[in-house]
Order: structure tokens, then C-alpha cells, then sequence
DNA sequence: TATATTTGACCTAT
DNA sequence: ATAGGTCAAATATA
């Protein structure tokens, strides 16, 4: 494991460096028009490199904290008191619960909740050393089409603009708003090669062994026509480095379960 | 009124 | 014993 550590602080090192070159070259080509959202972009890939620099940091020094929710996350403390009395003793109407595994499950780092799906929050709590609790969803069609597509969400240690996604099951509702490249669709590895998706794809993780997978989210409200910036075979360059050193880290078999301590 | 959210209680795995 | 996942009553909102 301190093996798999070091490859992966030395993996996202090169990969956020990657990102700031291919971010001071976007600089010298673009124009003002374009260069905002994609220069935003390329700064979320390098946080988000940052980000996975800043869990090991902390995971090797055994910080702990302890801060307020966050309100975006959590509005649950608005100071509402509900359920004035107690509930009725409700033992043995329940059980049966499982706990989770993680094989199945992919995990998406992005810069929001969102993903085109309609979700239903079930549940929160506050996660041991952790300063942001962990929302629970399930996909809203689960009574209709028995959907058990579940999603659990949780902020960033040091990050407050990232979110730690994790999704269970596939979706097996049609919901009227789902993606056309749903979350549960994991797509083949060859598509690693297919840039023009990476410019609205976070990061995605696989927890079945299989070959990294990327997603498309709707980050593309954020960002300009890849294609319009892309002319240049440096900037497939710089962009295969980048996607070179994320796989490097499922070809060492490394998991984000691994790296969330 | 229907649907969604909040949150304490309950349950299982470790 | 504890942490994490889920349930479901109470409450909020459309």
C-alpha cells in the first residue's frame, strides 16, 4: 500500500503539472472569448489533482478536524426541530439491511452533484474524521420501475468545491432526464483515446478491476467546444499525458478506496 | 394533497 | 462497541 502511495502521489504530480502547461499554452493561443470557461477547466483538473494530493497529505500526517457542515451539502441544520416527540418503538418492522460492497460501485470526483438524474435523499450522517457529512440518494423512479440505482456524495476534506461521488447499481428506470451516456454505462476502455469527450468528462473510478472508464456530465454548460481549441497535436499531447497518468494508477491496481484512507 | 427532505432510530458488519 | 447504511415519522415545499 505505501508502494501504491507513493506511485500515486508521483502519478498525480505529473498529471497536475500536465494540466498547468496545457494550461499556460491554452493562455498563449486562445482568445478572450474562449479562454475563461476553458481556462476554468483546465484549473478544476489541476485542483483536482490537488485535491487527491492534499487526501494522502493529510491521510500521512493523521490531521483531524472538526468543522461545521457545510450548508450546501448539509441545509439539514436550519435550526428546524422536527419529530418533537419520540418515535414509537419500531424494532423488528426493520432489517435486513446489508451492508455495502464496494465491487460495483464507480466513483466520480467532479465540481458538482448533478448529473442528469433524478435522485431522492434518504439519508445523511457524519462520517468519523471527516468535516463534511455523506448525503445518500436513490434514483426518485426506484417505486415506479423499482430502480436501485443509489448515489452517495460527499465533499472534499480540503476542497470545498469538489464532491466525492460514488454510485451503486445501474440504472434501470428511462428516466425522461437521464443522460444519453448514463453513469451506469461504463464506457469501453478505447473510448480513453476519444478527447474531444475529456473536456466535460470528471474523473471516474471503477471499483471492478476493469479498465478506467470517463464520463460525461453535464460540465459541458461550463466549457466551450473542445473542438474549437484542439487544433493543435500538442494539445493532444498534453491531453494523452494527462489520461496516461490516471490509468497508470488502475493499471497498479489502485482503487480510491485505497486512497480515502 | 403529493412529493421531497430532514433526522433520530435502527440494523449490520467489523 | 463502533461506524456506516437505511428506514420512516415529522416536517417542508410546490
Amino acid at each position: 500500500m505505501e508502494l501504491n502511495k507513493k506511485q500515486l502521489v508521483e502519478t498525480l504530480s505529473r498529471g497536475r503539472n500536465s494540466a498547468k502547461k496545457l494550461q499556460n499554452l491554452l493562455r498563449q493561443k486562445l482568445n478572450d472569448d474562449g479562454l475563461v470557461s476553458v481556462d476554468d477547466l483546465v484549473s478544476e483538473i489541476s485542483q483536482s489533482f490537488y485535491c487527491g494530493l492534499l487526501v494522502l497529505n493529510s491521510c500521512d500526517s493523521g490531521e483531524l478536524s472538526r468543522v461545521p457542515v457545510s450548508a450546501h451539502l448539509s441545509s439539514a441544520c436550519t435550526g428546524n426541530t422536527r419529530r418533537k416527540t419520540p418515535a414509537p418503538n419500531v424494532k423488528g418492522r426493520r432489517g435486513g439491511y446489508k451492508r455495502r460492497k464496494t465491487m460495483d460501485s464507480r466513483t466520480v470526483v467532479s465540481d458538482t452533484i448533478e448529473d442528469g438524474y433524478a435522485w431522492r435523499k434518504y439519508g445523511q450522517k457524519e462520517i468519523m474524521n471527516s468535516n463534511f457529512p455523506r448525503c445518500y440518494f436513490r434514483c426518485t423512479h426506484k417505486q415506479v420501475h423499482g430502480c436501485k440505482a443509489l448515489k452517495q456524495v460527499q465533499r472534499f476534506e480540503d476542497d470545498s468545491h469538489m464532491f466525492h461521488i460514488m454510485y451503486f447499481g445501474q440504472h434501470t428506470c428511462q428516466s425522461p432526464n437521464a443522460p444519453s451516456s448514463p453513469e451506469g454505462h461504463d464506457l469501453d476502455s478505447k473510448n480513453f483515446n476519444h478527447h474531444n469527450n475529456l473536456l466535460n468528462c470528471p474523473l471516474t473510478i471503477t471499483n471492478n478491476h476493469t479498465a478506467p472508464c470517463l464520463k460525461q456530465e453535464e460540465l459541458s454548460n461550463k466549457v466551450s467546444s473542445p473542438t474549437s481549441a484542439q487544433s493543435s497535436s500538442s494539445l493532444d499531447l498534453l491531453w494523452k499525458e494527462i489520461l496516461l497518468n490516471e490509468y497508470e494508477c488502475f493499471k497498479n491496481d489502485i482503487s480510491f478506496d485505497d486512497i480515502i484512507c
